[in-house]
DNA sequence: ACTCCTCATGGAAACGATTCCATCATAGAT
DNA sequence: ATCTATGATGGAATCGTTTCCATGAGGAGT
């Protein structure tokens, strides 16, 4: 007996051990074809002893598909794209398929490079928050790539299915809802990418009648410093602001921080309301009204959207809600 | 040409445009062997023409190795679990290894179909937070996998590498500021597998001379409901308590959570120390006190354990740091 | 009793890459 | 001029699986 440890059991040491041919192995195994009862059993048996578990190289080279999906995020770290992971998983673990993930940083070298890897493992399928412009995508459709957009649909692929939160109502929401409490300066605190959103607030201020203020308007990258740098710049060099819309979670802390730092009340002195419902909004002093995503669901409905790759799948927009809390206060 | 969309060209189709052999086509892309300038150029031409790349699965197949590398983490959502997935991938993405995750809950059983699937596909390296006692390694080591532990060693598993916290440290430095401050009555809000920590955390009380009462170690699992019920369930049924201990930030939260329901003023009715310095830390009012743990180090580290698998590694422990914020005050 | 059909079965090809090995050409040495 | 050493090159085997196809056996229908 050398089954124990030095070489995986193969379909061939199977066959042998249950003394029939490897097709018929197969066959037994797969479930597909007909065998004898006997020799089921004989077959079955013999998989057991060895602890043979089937070779997915093998099998994916011969059927030329491998399953599994590839999932690029910006950064796992933040909790939204935790959550949307999470998602996927789910669906993924449950339909037996295996994930492929990366992690981008925003930066469409890195994303070009992680597709670059996902076509060489053969994955066929791929749920992505597409970086930058989305231009690195080109070689992923022309591989045959089954792609599901994830939070922001890419400005050139209209026709890419995709799972985003529906921003315009979002951003209304929370405009509106601070104009309701008087508010006239409100800053608009994003992330590179967000475009959508920022499209999105300056409709819902000129709905309002209330005059763009492009100033009002911040950009920053995705990562902490960047927020809080974007965030502070803000309060400082804008002090007439009443309000701030943080576009994510990331974006939220930093502005809570730098309003701390510099001596600003939340909400007398100045109103926050972010993106992202996550744990620590409630946590938070005082506890943060935000317009909560269904992180989660958005991952599960690529997932199941990329899953099923049959029918052709338009976008899919998920609704947002505001949950009231105590960051937001009327006007001074 | 029919290079485009159709079918990925394989080596035969580079082999055919450049006119020359797959062997020589083999050799010049992996740089292996000998080729003449002239043959390079022509097959690195075509190759660039036909948007060439590699199939994994070919070449793992033939190399009865795979490369990449399985990552297990009992829940993507909580932060340092997200931080420890993202120093494996910073590691993992720099040496070019395809990284497959996969969630386990905590749960034995998913655990063990996750490490199958894993075998399945021929990943020869994984890096796990094990579940439970971690008595389902047996498959895999049977198949020979290289086997990395995160956070948390197993028992019985002593000769398997792993990277976790100095728990003891942590732990004492933990309960002696609080002890300094005129603690007596210290609970502990443990997560199931955090039986290092509570031994620690016995051996701290014992070394102050303090006695330990077994009623005010508490555990709870995972989830943040599970967590909230056990932190509520001890600042209700304990309420001699003046300290408060957490194991983790999801247990940390829920601390936070139940004091802030239940009316607990912190610091001046409870001092609240937890484990894990996250970023929401530094917003929570007060600022939390925590014991830091070096996620993203512990993930790239036990990266690279298991991407050096030559040499015999043994476990390698991270230190703690205490970082003090306004969450603990002197004994009432 | 002969034919036909169905079912069980195993051999062999294919998937895409690497790599061993044999062949051939050319340059250098005698 | 002949021999040898070296480098370039392609054919073919191999990895583990699935699946096509041929074969053989056995039962049913005439």
């Amino acid at each position: 007996m050398r089954s124990d440890g030095q070489r995986r059991a193969t379909i061939k040491d199977v066959a042998e051990a249950a003394e029939v041919g490897v097709a018929t192995v197969s066959r037994v195994l797969s479930g597909t074809g007909s065998a004898s009862p006997a020799t089921r059993e004989k077959v079955l048996a013999a998989a057991a002893r060895l602890d043979y578990r089937p070779s997915a190289l093998g099998r994916n080279l011969r059927r030329q598909r491998t399953g599994g999906i590839g999932l690029l995020v910006p950064d796992i770290t933040d909790i939204f794209y935790g959550r949307l992971a999470d998602g996927v998983l789910a669906c993924a673990q449950s339909a037996g398929e295996p994930v492929m993930i990366g992690t981008t940083g925003d930066d469409p070298e890195r994303e070009a490079e992680l597709i670059g890897t996902l076509i060489e493992e053969s994955v066929e399928r791929v749920i992505a928050v597409p970086s930058g412009d989305g231009e690195m995508w080109g070689p992923a459709f022309r591989a045959g790539l089954g792609v599901v957009f994830a939070e922001r649909p890419v400005p050139g692929r209209e026709n890419v299915p995709a799972v985003v939160t529906d921003d315009r109502t979002g951003v209304r929401t929370a405009v509106e809802y601070l104009a309701g409490l008087g508010h006239r300066r409100i800053a608009f605190l994003a992330r590179h990418g967000q475009a959508q959103r920022v499209r999105a607030f300056r409709e819902a201020l000129a709905a309002l009648g209330v005059p763009v203020d492009e100033e009002l308007i911040v950009h920053a990258h995705a990562t902490r410093d960047s927020a809080y740098a974007a965030a502070a710049g803000l309060l400082q060099h804008r002090s007439d602001l009443t309000a701030v819309l943080a576009g994510g979670n990331v974006l939220g802390e930093a502005a809570v921080l730098a309003a701390r730092e510099l001596d600003f009340r939340v909400p007398r002195d100045v109103s926050l309301i972010m993106f992202d419902d996550v744990p620590w909004a409630e946590l938070c002093h005082p506890p943060l009204t935000v317009i909560s995503q269904p992180a989660q669901d958005m991952g599960y409905r690529a997932a199941e959207l990329v899953l099923r790759e049959g029918r052709r799948s338009r976008t899919v927009t998920l609704p947002t809600e505001l949950i009231v809390r105590g960051s937001c206060g009327p006007r001074r």
